[in-house]
DNA sequence: ATAATTTGCTAAATCCGTTTAGTTTTTCTA
DNA sequence: TAGAAAAACTAAACGGATTTAGCAAATTAT
């Protein structure tokens, strides 16, 4: 590896003090009185030699990295790979970059991917928390690190947050279902303690309820392979044949879901009614469109971004109240979730 | 922000050397013959006030940052995210974090996280290049910096990548439409002078000139906004009434090209049969599922992550013949390019 | 002509680890 | 028991910037 240049090495050649070297290339020239004559020569030097700062030595110094750590839980599925490039486009904009990791909910990796976050002066943090991390969180809040969590929450800490009505989403889904008519209406969701799934499902058993229905619940646990998830839900189908529509709480079990159907032998939506949470790409150009509960994506990453930087400002989380956002979700109707008729 | 803890504070605290506390935590007590009395004593200190090594400084010091930058066309395409997701895996067990970043393709945007990495000490880069950043990536190699480029390459530098045997990929998913006993096959394609696109192309018309066939090319912008897409797509099967297959060179292309087959009001494959490039875990699901060519992503990540260790294990990329794979895609057949009957 | 400013620039401390080249103390050898 | 060798640490330089405090020369004011 070629030794870089470095501000020494620049001043060593050009005769000059390391430091006016510094000010000049911070844009500091005018304010510290250095002559244009001089700003001038060392820029362009800087240019011919094409010197870039050390990022590292920068950092070490200032503490601020112009860098953005964004903790998903798994970068790989739609809604965070969404987020994250919006995000990403937006802080670019203002001059910031973005890391991102992925937990896989995991606590442990989670609290490493933190750490080492931190270790290297990230200038806030964007987090999808996974269950386990409270200490952790409630550390970054007392450590005085600016964050928000999103798509999920603690209730018990006082922190930013931007999530969506998770509730809302799950009940105007299946009021929708209601208002076409059907009477057997299934919740596919994870066996989860998160936030977002806890509201889901209580949007769910509200609307249920408030129809004086029967509730048909499959909870499907996080860790079971995608073909065993397709065995549960093509049983669960096979057990309940009077289900006429589905909910499912997530693009990935609706993804398995849509393959249990096929194995039912089952048709969208003359046999099944089916709707999504959090729309897709794909859900457009399906045969049948799919209906889905859609979380607001620009708003969301928008959200994001501007809760954070107010904490940046700020300096971090002990200066005033706590910043909670709570979207609202939209129910994109499509052909999936209409009787026939 | 609570100021964090220091070796200073810890030398200081435990009337030690900082020097001492560096070899204990590096685990070099040993080697340096500390006193287990000792080493036990500054490791017991060390986890009862929670200390965390500054990574910046360490960086600084030794130019090792255990960690791989992974620049990518677009952190939302699934491909890509994919890839991600599996190389972020593989690195996380040999003990080195991924920091992601997405291009846009914009050459500028590319320089710019290339640098931002470089300054970071990054160990090493997986790249999706777009055209345009040719010197950076000789930079690259002059420099010395460990590296890998895919998805493309380019040509006329010696790097080493790991690729996709594009011109084949397009090749059989044409024979197999071709053996299925379509006649006018479309191509799909974004007018782009990377190299995968062009191999695609080349793979396309290899296959119909073979065939003796005539050719149905649709070349569309890379600007394009979606709905433009779907407009160009649609009016070129319109023009075209007597194409009877399509192969699309991408994800996001086929996308916009069910939406021009539905308002075409054509049936899929009966009208009009499908392939796209790239599998997705929709596209099984689809009524009727879709036919792919699959590029195969779990031996791309790991040959990613295997070169670009071998490099860093060399200390770089002036040890010997550049590493060059050309792994072969799958064509994942399913109902969307089968014939009737 | 001298003091007071202003201009233009610099020295040195600092951020926080790593690492080389010792130094001091203890133990062993002859 | 002197001298060699091993054991147990440590001082200080280094990596590459930022930033405070301050110095010398040139201007301006008096």
């Amino acid at each position: 590896m070629n030794k870089k240049i470095s501000m020494d090495d620049i001043a060593r050649d050009l005769n000059i003090s390391k430091s006016t070297i510094s000010f000049i290339i911070n844009g500091k020239a005018k304010e510290m009185r250095i002559s244009d004559k001089l700003a001038t020569k060392v820029l362009d030097y800087v240019k011919e030699k094409n010197y870039n700062r050390n990022a590292l030595a920068q950092s070490l110094r200032t503490g601020k990295s112009k860098i953005i750590g964004l903790i998903v839980e798994d970068i790989a599925d739609a809604f965070f790979s969404s987020v994250a490039r919006l995000i990403e486009e937006r802080a670019y904009k203002k001059g910031y970059k973005i890391i991102y990791c992925s937990t896989e909910d995991n606590p442990k990796k989670t609290i490493e991917l933190i750490n080492m976050f931190k270790s290297r002066n990230v200038d806030g943090f964007i987090i999808t928390a996974p269950r386990g991390i409270e200490r952790e969180v409630s550390l970054l809040l007392t450590q005085n690190h600016p964050f928000v969590l999103f798509d999920r929450y603690f209730p018990e800490l006082e922190t930013d947050y931007v999530i969506i009505d998770n509730l809302t989403g799950a009940k105007i889904a299946v009021e929708h279902l209601l208002r076409e008519g059907f009477k057997e209406i299934a919740f596919v969701t994870l066996a989860s303690d998160q936030t977002q799934m806890v509201e889901r499902l209580n949007g769910y058993n509200m609307a249920i309820t408030e129809a004086a229905l029967q509730p048909h619940l499959l909870e499907i646990k996080f860790t079971s392979k995608p073909e065993k998830v397709v065995q549960q839900i093509s049983s669960f189908l096979a057990r309940n044949k009077n289900i006429d529509a589905i909910l499912f709480a997530t693009n990935y079990l609706a993804l398995q879901g849509f393959e249990a159907i096929n194995r039912q032998n089952l048709k969208i939506p003359d046999d099944v009614a089916v709707i999504g949470f959090d729309d897709h790409a794909f859900f457009k150009v399906f045969n049948p469109p799919i209906t889905a509960v859609s979380q607001p994506m620009k708003n969301l990453s928008e959200s994001l971004i501007d809760v954070l930087f107010k904490r940046m400002g700020e300096g971090g989380n002990n200066s005033g109240e706590s910043i909670q956002k709570v979207l609202q979700p939209e129910l994109i109707i499509r052909k999936s979730s209409l009787k026939k008729g």
